[in-house]
DNA sequence: AGCATTATGCGC
DNA sequence: CGCATAATGCTT
């Protein structure tokens, strides 16, 4: 009978440990230990009992059989928040394709070793007359360090330690001799807290308005009854969604619960915070990429014992170990940010899904432009939908205009700015009102579109645009179709068929130009490089000291600027064309937002959209702001394309040093997958990186599970036929 | 992390 | 040289 091993992750609190050890299981225990379970185990040298997780049970032997200890015990009966924690890495290693480690380190948040963040003073203890004493007798017997040190502490009583190390070449052991003595003390000056603290609770809230309420009172419904079920709220801009997240925050502490409130990084500001600290006082933690791990770390074991009540901060914020977990909340759902970029690429709207319904915590999502992905959602019964449609901040919603750039070209405009927002812009420059100029930079990467018509050049498989490459041919990122590059337009013969050129900068000079009195500023990535110029831009275009602000994304996020009463769209292609299937989803958000940035105070707003493409969808129905018909409109492309969220659809990126090789193991492992249907292997769209080509593989089944077949089979696959140095990534979208 | 092994320092 | 402590390394 062949014995089994498990190995096992031990603690996962030190990153030299985090990797698995292996431990012979004893025959009494072979039905109990399984991947997952928390076992006690023999370690060290001491043999001390320790926790670790099963992340793996084999019959491979894979150290010297002398060496492997057995399994002390299994942890049994209470399911503690770590087993919770455990049972959840589990399944988001099945789900988004993972190994178990990966799964662990991303849910129980590793505590590095306590670096000593602690600053170390040094104080004289002796008075001036000892000390001097001392100075002159460590002189006297040729004890340099000792007297530089007497020497220093002369001048100065106390100093930082670092200075005595590092400038005054005192070694540790010297100071601690002299520690000994008795003639100085090191103290260790521990400064870590939670920063913003101390707040007083219970602030007064405004009353909920009509629609507000309806939905406090559902939700109360749901959770008197026991029930924990999932809701999306779709309010516009000001429609007074965070109140509403306040008031059930607020209810479900009222009831012993704890809340985890989820936000986009960018989103974090001071504005939505304080609100929270305003109600729950220091019953509440910011969690925010600014915290340190050992801080974040601090959080999560105050919110383990019971110290916290509600927990803000990006999706890693989702694994906060309350013990009584009732809510979590999403802001802003349709945010790219709630995916992860690591493995497990784990979406935080999924997973908070599954969490609800491990925890039978009720789940919250909110936006003003909600994903397809939450929308289908809500189509198919799983999410229930409340609308907000009244603003309450104020302000009305801006006028839209659409500006054909095909015309302006014909009619001879060459500039960057249609006329119509040339007009507008002149208009608020003699008012002294501000514009906001935004530039979509995404999917920059080189669409090829006809100037004169608007015709772009799709691949006829995939409905997404090509991609231009350098060897005069366009591509297809997704299933590898290749055309050469044309001369002219196959729709009307114009030359001016050609890739998309522009970016912040040249937008910039074009106005110096066009406008020389005017103020401008620019924000992007290289303004915006060093730590707090983000602010410092917004807040110096928000104090007025600029008429014009062009920027990329970044700008179109949170902040008001009253005095804003333009924003001009410079280029709506650009999104639109993007090479996957999200943009024109990415394209109606943003455009609704950058719109949204127009009229916040009280004067009424305008805004310019520049399209080649004026009766695209997504630019039509962003200009109407009509959410529901963009959504049937881009549900349908979905449903025709088998695109998520209809279908599930699962990326397999191959790293390679060899260019062959790449395309070598994407068809050997296109050929185990049975089920579903099997999109390239393509070159990625970028197809290489560091001298490492990138090529993708899609595979697409309305079934999860299979899907998840799929990929283990393709990975049975490319464990035995890839070498060591040649990686694969699994990404499903939902 | 702990514990063990090895290197280093300092008394003479 | 011998004992002390400090750096280094290993744990299955």
């Amino acid at each position: 009978m062949t014995e089994w091993y498990a190995d096992v992750i031990v603690d996962i609190s030190h990153e030299k440990l985090d990797r698995p050890f292996q431990y012979h299981i004893p025959e009494s225990m072979v039905d109990m230990v399984w991947e997952g379970v928390c076992v006690q185990i023999p370690f060290g040298a001491g043999n001390k009992l320790i926790k670790g997780y099963v992340i793996n049970v084999t019959q491979t032997l894979q150290f010297d059989r002398d060496k492997i200890k057995d399994i002390y015990s299994v942890e049994q009966g209470d399911v503690t928040i770590e087993d919770e924690l455990i049972r959840l890495a589990g399944w988001m290693k099945r789900y988004y394709g993972a190994t178990m480690i990966q799964a662990l380190k991303t849910v129980i948040p590793v505590k590095q070793k306590c670096k000593p963040v602690e600053k170390k003073l040094v104080t004289l203890l002796l008075s001036k007359e000892a000390a001097e004493e001392k100075y002159a007798f460590f002189l006297k017997k040729h004890q340099a360090a000792r007297a530089r040190v007497l020497e220093a502490l002369l001048e100065e009583p106390e100093i930082p330690y670092s200075f005595l190390t590092e400038k005054k070449h005192v070694s540790s052991v010297t100071l601690k001799a002299l520690a000994e003595q008795g003639i100085l003390e090191i103290q260790a000056q521990t400064v870590y807290r939670n920063p913003l603290q101390g707040m007083e609770a219970g602030g007064k809230l405004p009353p909920l308005s009509g629609e507000q309420r309806h939905i406090v009172e559902r939700i109360r419904q749901d959770r008197e009854q026991g029930l924990a079920k999932k809701y999306l709220i779709h309010g516009i801009t000001g429609s007074g969604k965070t109140r509403v997240y306040l008031e059930l925050a607020k209810e479900a502490v009222e009831a012993g619960g704890q809340v985890i409130v989820l936000i986009p990084e960018i989103a974090l500001t001071y504005q939505t915070v304080m609100r929270f600290y305003k109600l729950f006082g220091d019953r509440v933690s910011v969690i925010n990429s600014t915290l340190s791990p050992g801080e974040k770390y601090d959080q999560f074991e105050r919110a383990k014992k019971g110290e916290l009540d509600v927990v803000i901060g990006p999706r890693s914020a989702l694994f906060t170990p309350f013990p009584g977990l009732s809510l979590i909340i999403i802001d802003e759902e349709h945010e790219t940010s709630y995916k992860s970029e690591t493995m497990p690429r784990y979406h935080a709207r999924e997973t908070a899904a599954k969490i609800g319904q491990m925890r039978n915590a009720s789940v919250v999502l909110g936006s003003a432009t909600p994903s397809v992905d939450a929308y289908y959602g809500v189509q198919n019964g799983e999410y229930e939908l409340f609308t907000l449609t009244r603003r309450l901040t104020g302000g009305t919603l801006p006028k839209v205009h659409i500006a054909d750039l095909r015309k302006e070209l014909k009619e001879g405009n060459r500039t960057a700015f249609s006329r119509a927002l040339q007009e507008r812009m002149a208009d608020r420059l003699a008012k002294g009102e501000q514009t906001i100029l935004f530039l979509n930079r995404r999917g920059y990467a080189g669409f090829i579109s006809c100037r004169s018509c608007g015709y772009v050049v799709k691949c006829p498989h995939c409905d997404v645009s090509l991609t231009e490459h350098r060897d005069g041919s366009m591509q297809c990122h997704y299933c590898g179709y290749t055309i050469p590059i044309m001369k002219a337009c196959p729709e009307c013969g114009s030359p001016y068929i050609m890739g998309f050129k522009a970016g912040t900068q040249q937008i910039e000079t074009a106005v110096h130009k066009m406008f020389p009195a005017a103020r401008v500023l620019r924000m992007d990535a290289d303004t915006t490089k060093t730590k707090g110029s983000y602010e410092k831009i917004l807040s110096a275009f928000a104090d007025g000291e600029a008429d014009i602000l062009v920027g990329t994304q970044m700008i179109v996020k949170g902040h008001d600027f009253p005095n804003v009463t333009l924003v001009g769209v410079l280029a709506a292609d650009l999104s639109i064309n993007g090479h996957d299937f999200t943009a024109g989803e990415r394209t109606f958000q943003l455009l609704t937002q950058a719109a949204g940035r127009a009229g916040r105070g009280d004067k009424p707003g305008e805004v310019v959209i520049q399209t080649y493409q004026p009766d695209h969808y997504s630019v039509v129905h962003a200009a109407n702001q009509d959410y529901q018909g963009f959504y049937e409109e881009e549900i349908c492309y979905r449903e025709m394309m088998d695109y998520p969220p209809v279908a599930h659809m699962l990326t397999v990126l191959l790293l390679t040093e060899e260019e062959n090789r790449g395309m070598e193991l994407a068809n050997g492992m296109a050929a185990r997958v049975k089920d579903g249907l099997v999109i390239g292997p393509a070159r990625a769209v970028v197809g290489k990186i560091n001298d490492v080509y990138r090529t993708v593989l899609y595979v697409k089944n309305g079934n999860y599970e299979a899907l998840i077949q799929a990929k283990e089979s393709m990975d049975a696959y490319f464990a035995t036929h890839a070498n060591k140095k040649e990686l694969v990534q699994y990404d499903f979208s939902s």
